[in-house]
DNA sequence: TCAAAAGTGTTATAGGTACACCCATGT
DNA sequence: ACATGGGTGTACCTATAACACTTTTGA
């Protein structure tokens, strides 16, 4: 692809990784991404362990620079399909960071994304970045390199307020899914319980969660009903707010 | 002093305005205003109009080039005070725009900031930009430059949602003011009209909205009492949310 | 029959909406 | 007295919260 072959040669201009230090780059900006990963009890962050200095050592939030010919939301992309190998990822940029010495190096503005997305099945070492990406409880963050808490303090605030308002969940739990299970997602999301029948009240003025004929199998319970994402009828909502 | 020359000795190396187009930068990042105007029956956005080209003529919002040494929120806190020669102004971060396309001489990514100010005796005049910045209604904007129509559109939709939760009008309107005029204000800028007694019903919940003992004077009707913004009571309840 | 989770109903409270009415002031 | 906006009260409706209860399944 054409387009590859520039993007690799101009990403070279700008490459922070393999030069020495003083040559760095003056001026340059980034995108970083917040990776919220949906399956134990609390929620978890995708945290990369950094191999060299600054911070050699520390862990810190998978990013890149942006490269001259591409939007930062394609960025953003791009970084996120390289860590998750997920297709159709949903992502929603958060705030930029811009203060003059967040980066030792030099001056590195990072515009920062977050995403959400299912732990379960999903091999972090399958991707690019490899073995030092690790999944932390969001509530037991390790030390972290650069302003990047920061960053995951805002972009957790950021996703507890969306997930009121927006379907998150849709492409995190099952395409077919129970309210109990609609219902935990919330309840790590949001680190707070709630009652079953309120819950199901709520959920029912969600016209977009659709039920369907369809039930649970094999369960050692009474097998609940499927319901799963009207997506027509959230975007035909969408428009018209 | 010192950080002053610093700054525009730096500043020339990415200055934009005096240099031919084809030595123009390569890659750059900005900061947009989009400051609102109350005071009229409309809300008001202030625009400058371009001197040069691109876009000769259309109209544009204020902004700069960031400087090197310069954190983002400085930098727009520097424009607005030029912009509006008003010390203690609130804004807040929107959105980072950065399409390719966004800007035809080159890649320029901007932060968008948002800022509302009283425009009785406010006098645009007065500052660096001068003449040609004007106030235009946001219900009826002219053709704009780069893609600030979005930013715009997107500034006033932030607006909107932080109306209902933060005291923007703290600034805005009187010290001492009637809650006929902040009912007022809500109104202009969520263009919409508000029952007062329900209103009041509302703001009795703010407990940060404190009455006085003063009462309006030389007017042709029933004196209404004067209330004050109660800062360290608001400051004291954002902390421990 | 029992455990486990599905699924529904009841009640109390809080907040929002619509609207009516009285009050204090200058002219 | 009257016009004008200040200020308050009521009645209704809806959303939320706490909690109790019935139902259906596999073991």
């Amino acid at each position: 692809m054409a387009k590859t072959n520039k993007t690799l040669r101009r990403r070279n201009e700008y490459q922070i990784y393999d030069v020495p230090i003083d040559s760095f780059f003056e001026l340059a900006f980034s995108i970083d991404c917040v990776v919220f990963g949906y399956g134990k009890k609390d929620l978890q962050v995708l945290l990369t362990q950094r191999g060299a200095e600054p911070y050699k050592g520390l862990w810190a939030l998978p990013g890149d620079l942006v490269y001259p010919d591409e939007d930062l939301d394609t960025s953003a992309g791009r970084v996120l399909k390289a860590l998750t190998s997920l297709p159709d990822l949903n992502f929603e940029q958060v705030h930029t960071f811009g203060a003059v010495d967040r980066h030792p190096l030099g001056r590195v503005v990072t515009v920062a994304y977050y995403a959400i997305v299912n732990m379960k099945g999903f091999n972090p070492k399958a991707a690019f970045w490899a073995d030092k990406a690790k999944w932390h409880s969001v509530k037991n963050l390790p030390k972290l390199a650069f302003d990047h808490r920061d960053i995951i303090d805002y972009s957790y605030k950021k996703l507890k307020e969306s997930t009121m308002t927006k379907p998150l969940w849709n492409g995190v739990i099952e395409e077919k899914f129970t309210l109990t299970q609609l219902q935990s997602f919330f309840e790590t999301v949001l680190d707070k319980k709630f009652d079953k029948g309120n819950f199901r009240k709520k959920i029912d003025l969600f016209q977009y969660v659709k039920e369907t004929e369809e039930f649970e199998k094999d369960v050692p319970y009474r097998p609940s009903r499927l319901f799963k994402f009207d997506k027509k009828l959230y975007q035909k909502n969408e428009e018209s707010s």
